[in-house]
Formats: structure tokens, sequence, C-alpha cells
DNA sequence: CACATTTGTCAAAGCGCTTTGGAATGCCGC
DNA sequence: GCGGCATTCCAAAGCGCTTTGACAAATGTG
């Protein structure tokens, strides 16, 4: 069924029942709700394809998955950040496109997406520092929101965050207060901004306790529960072992935790574990009896979020860009407790 | 830069130019090259709206995530799938469209996908027993692959699988070769045809090995992490707990082994544990030392096949149905050993 | 009751592409 | 020198929708 099927059964022209579908006011109510009516009846959706010729919107969104060699991992947040983001596009009548792209070749996807008219926006996803891709997507006029923020990007541009440095900052002093004073940080790769900003927050908070900050303590890699359990075995055999763990992702947290174990460390007593907990659904951290002490933030909000953004972007181009930073929530788990050795001990 | 801009610049017409860039033989070799050159000084690439309008075809393929609100979790094979099936789509110039809908609205959604033409095919994932998604795409005449089977269901249709029954009942008697006369089932949730196979599976064998099917035993529900440590903690305070576990995710056996360790159970001494294993490119589980006696397969190498396979029959209609059943591999790891109590011990 | 407005509807153009059905052009042999 | 045949190109129609500009019909005004 299409426009001209429809409208010559109706037996009016296909100007009338555009307009009557579209809400326009040059339709009398008597004949809207006739055409309406109709178009249920015979299950008529508009073609999008030609819907999106005629008004030169595609009523959709772009996702780019760059995957690099090195990076050769699907991000974990992955699905639950494209979930939240679709309940909020499906909700305003938008599709949601997801491109898998080897980094090199990401700058011309993002040219082809605008050029093929393919999307009206697009996410970006983890920034890295001085990230060239606001730029470039400036110049060629494709609205976007970054997950994220990319310093020494100096052109304004609109972001949800997490507040990062606060929050692994809070982390280190959090187990400082609790007598650590060789704290690991077990970070994401540290191409990617957010990754950046956790270490300097974790570094801060160390040189304000007047602690050393110890590169053999600190190692950044893929954000893999195998990862996690190696680099604990690393650090737990050289001479004067880390005591606790700031860990980047609950993935790699449990991978530590399994170091732990094997290791016949108690977690939580011997060793303790503090991780940034983006609220997996297949991997909650919640609920009355949290596994892991965590500051956390749900990425599923994040992505509905920034759909948010974005769809407003599209609609209203020239408005001054939008800015969120959330701050992380503490949650207390079972995996945090005094260092050894300490008076409280 | 559109094509009557680029046919204009060079002295052709538009049905030329269109025609070289589509590799049609109408136009000479010399021409061609002059235009391909073209095309791309100017970045051209042709609109997907206007190109789909006058073909017919999208180039796109749907992926339809429904959320029910039983199963409000984001599977966590999701990522790797999309990653596989991705770099297929991408390779032969197709877009990849995923939406994210209620489970009530997941028949309205296909229907109305394929009035606004705006996808050519999609893939149909977790099938229930009995499933009526494929009747109902045959019926509205969207091609589509199913990635797993639907028991119940006669009619044809091109489908990719994994022998979960033969996997479930390999790894059942495994256990019962180690000695174990208690082995627990942590299952998926049996809506979906898979688990039922999987239980299938697991009961032959242990019928096959005289003992007793245990209902106590078994357990059904979303595979997260902390289902699987509730699960074994329930399983483990009854009078006789099971001396193994049969998981079907090797999140949830992350779970179990938590749940182990945390009770001072070593993880293949005491108690054993088995898992079917997605090959998550986050939570690997191979290499040289290969943490759980899993029975693997790669979700992601299954995305890009069923890509393959949508794709083929987006081209041939008519051709006769695709249907792969893949083995899983036996990986033995170090979460298995005898039973406790076994002559071996 | 004639005229100016408003209301409800329509025909047709246009979005950017593909494709059908010609129409030139060049080259051959006789 | 002319018909026949490739070869190379083009004009125009059409894909299904939105939107402009115009036009009847209905309504209001004096």
């Amino acid at each position: 069924m299409n426009l001209k099927e429809l409208s010559s059964l109706l037996g009016l022209s296909q100007t009338t029942v555009s307009r009557a579908l579209n809400g326009y006011p040059e339709v009398s109510e008597k004949t809207r709700a006739r055409v309406i009516q109709a178009a249920e009846a015979h299950a008529y959706s508009p073609n999008t394809r030609a819907q999106g010729l005629a008004t030169g919107h595609s009523k959709c969104i772009g996702h780019v998955i760059s995957v690099s060699d090195s990076a050769e991992m699907v991000n974990p947040i992955f699905g639950d950040f494209m979930a939240g983001a679709g309940e909020t596009y499906s909700a305003h009548g938008f599709d949601m496109m997801v491109t898998r792209v080897g980094a090199e070749d990401e700058a011309d996807t993002y040219r082809n997406l605008k050029a093929r008219g393919a999307v009206d926006g697009i996410v970006v996803h983890a920034p890295r520092r001085n990230d060239s891709r606001m730029a470039l997507l400036d110049k060629i006029g494709l609205p976007y929101v970054v997950h994220g923020r990319s310093t020494g990007v100096t052109t304004p541009y609109s972001w949800l965050d997490v507040n990062n440095t606060r929050a692994f900052s809070e982390a280190t002093s959090y187990l400082v207060g609790l007598g650590h004073k060789r704290i690991a940080l077990i970070n994401g790769q540290e191409t990617m901004d957010f990754a950046i900003r956790r270490r300097s927050g974790y570094e801060s908070s160390l040189r304000f306790a007047g602690l050393t900050i110890d590169p053999a303590l600190m190692s950044t890699g893929e954000m893999t529960e195998a990862y996690g359990y190696d680099q604990a075995n690393m650090m737990l055999d050289v001479d004067t072992p880390p005591t606790a763990f700031l860990v980047a992702s609950i993935i790699c947290a449990a991978g530590i935790r399994r170091a732990l174990d094997e290791r016949g460390l108690r977690v939580g007593k011997g060793v303790s574990i503090v991780t940034f907990d983006d609220c997996l659904s297949y991997f909650a951290n919640g609920g009355d009896r949290p596994v892991f002490t965590a500051w956390q933030s749900s990425v599923r909000e994040a992505g509905a979020t920034l759909a948010e953004m974005l769809i407003h972007r599209i609609r209203a181009p020239r408005a001054p860009h939008d800015t969120k930073l959330w701050e992380a929530a503490f949650v207390e788990g079972t995996s945090t407790g005094p260092a050894p050795g300490t008076s409280k001990d």
C-alpha cells in the first residue's frame, strides 16, 4: 500500500492524505479522521526512502564502531549503550544505523555517511585526546554528540561524560583512607581520553596523600577479563605487591578477583578491589549486596540521554552546545577492607 | 555533489555517469575511467535514499532486538554478533539497522520495516519454540535468516545453529566420566529453543548414565553473573549438593566461580564447572591456558556467516534454504576434575 | 446580494537516482 | 557510397513521497 493507492481508495488527492497524516492544519478534522482510520486499516506506512528524499532528512542516527588492529575487542558496554539509545530513538521515530569499520577508515566513513545522506547525525564513541573527529564532523556539517570528552579540542561541541577524574581520585582516597599504600591502577587503553583522566585522578590523590607514584603499579590495556587476571598476577609477583586494585571496568575486576581467589587471597580482606562500574545489565553489582565497592554510572542511561541530546541538536543545529558532566555514584561492596597491618586491622 | 552536478561537470549525461559508476558495459572504458576519477576527486557517493527509491532496494539489513519485561537484560553476545555481521555487511556494501523494541511490538516492527521499505532483510534472534516470526516474515515477504532454530516450525527456513543438544550431552557425559553423579544445569531462559535443546542433551546423557534427573539441580533464567552466583549458592545449600555445574554462558559461569571461591571450594577440585562459551572478545577462555572446560563456538563468526547467508538469500530469494549446524569445539580447562570420593581422587 | 475571506482540496513540481527506449557516431564490407 | 552493425551516449520516465501555488466551495461582511 502506498500513498497513491491509499488516496485513490479514499477518493482524495495524495496531497490531502499526506497532510492529514502529517498533522497539517489545512485539512478538516473529519477527513483527517477518515484518512487515519484508512491508513491503519491498510497498515500504511510511508516509504522511508521516498519520505527521506522528499524531506531531505533520513530520520536515522549513525553509530560508528571503529575497530583498530590493536583493539579488536568489542567493547562490552556497547550493547547496553545501544539499548539505552535505541529506546530514545524509537520514541522519537528515528532509526539507528551501526557501522563497523577499521579505525583507519573512520574519517571516510563519516564523509560517506554524510555524502550518501544516510544519517542525520552521529554519536562519537570513545574520544581520544586531541580527537580529530569533531573538527571533521564540523567541517562536513554532520551533527553529532560525543560520549565522553576530548582534552585538547577547543572548539565547542556537545558531550556527556562521567566525571572520571573525580571518581578515580575519590576511589584512590577511599583506599588511602583504608590504609592502603600500594594501590595498583588497572586502566583502560590510554589512547582514550577518559582513561587518561582516570589516571590523573588516581595520581593526584596519591600525590595528595604523599604516596609515591609507581609505574610498576600502573597498567593500561583492553579491559577484558583475561587482562585483569594477567595484570593482577604480574603485579602480585613483585617484591612489594599492591594491597589494593583500582580497576576501570567490572569485567576486568572479575579477572582480578579470579587471580586473587586462585592465590588464596581473600578479596576485601588481604587485598581490596575498587572498580568503575558501567552498570552492565548482565553483570549487575548493586542491590542489597554489591560485590565490588565501586563508582558507578549507567552506560545505558548515558546512551538514552546522548540520543536525546543528538535529536535536539539535529532539530536545532544552531542552538548552543549542551554539555553534561555526570558524577559517578559510590557503592560500598564487600571487595574492600583495611590494608593488612593497619591499626584497625 | 550529486549526479546532476557531477555529470554536467564532466559534460556527460546523468545516464552515462550512472552507468560508468555502476559498471554497465554500455560505456567506453575511457569515459568510465574519467568518470570514476572525477567521482573520487569530488567525493561523490550516490544518495542512499534516491538510489533506494529508484532500485527498490535499501541495501540495509535489520536486526530487531526485542526486550521483554521479563528479560530486560541486554544479551552480552549482542556486541560480538554485531561485530561479526557488520564486517560482512560493509564488505558487501550493506548498512545495518538495529531496532530495539518491546517484545509485544515485535511483529508490528517487522511489518513496519517491510512497509516502509527500510530493510531488505532481517536476522531473527533468539528463536523460541514454535516461533511465530518465521511464518509472519514469510507472509509479509521479508527475507530473513535465523540465528538458531525453532522446534515445531515445519516450513523450511534458513538458519545457522550450534549443535546445542550434542554439546550439552557430551559435556554431561564428560562430567559423568569424571565420576560426577550430582550435576547441576544452570540454563538460559527456557522460552528460547536453544535452552530447551541444551536441557534435553543434558537429560539424555544423565538418563543414559542411569543417573536421576533432579529438578532441584536444574534452573533456568537470564544468564547474568549474579544469576550464576545465586543459583550456585542455593544449590550448594541443600542436603546433597551438586559436585559439578553445567552452565549455559561464561558470564554465568563466572558467577558460579565466585560463589565457589567464596565458600572456599576449589574449582576443578571439589567442584567442577563446564560451560558453553560464545567466545566473547572481552571474556576470552582460550589460548594456552583456558580457564573453563568448555564447549565453544564463536558468536562473532556466527554473525559473519549469517550475514553472508542473508545477503545470498536477498539476492536469490527463490534459492533453496540454507541450513548450517555447527559443532561446538571442546576445550579442556582447569575448571574440571574428578568428583570427590572417586577412586581416581 | 455582491464581494472579500477563509477553508478544504488538488495538480504538479521536485527530491536524486536508475533504467528504458531511442538516437547519433563510427566502422565495416560490398 | 550506402545499408548494416556495434559502440557510445542521451532524454525522459518513474520510484513514493512532500510541498508550493492555485482553485473551488463555504463562510462572513456590508
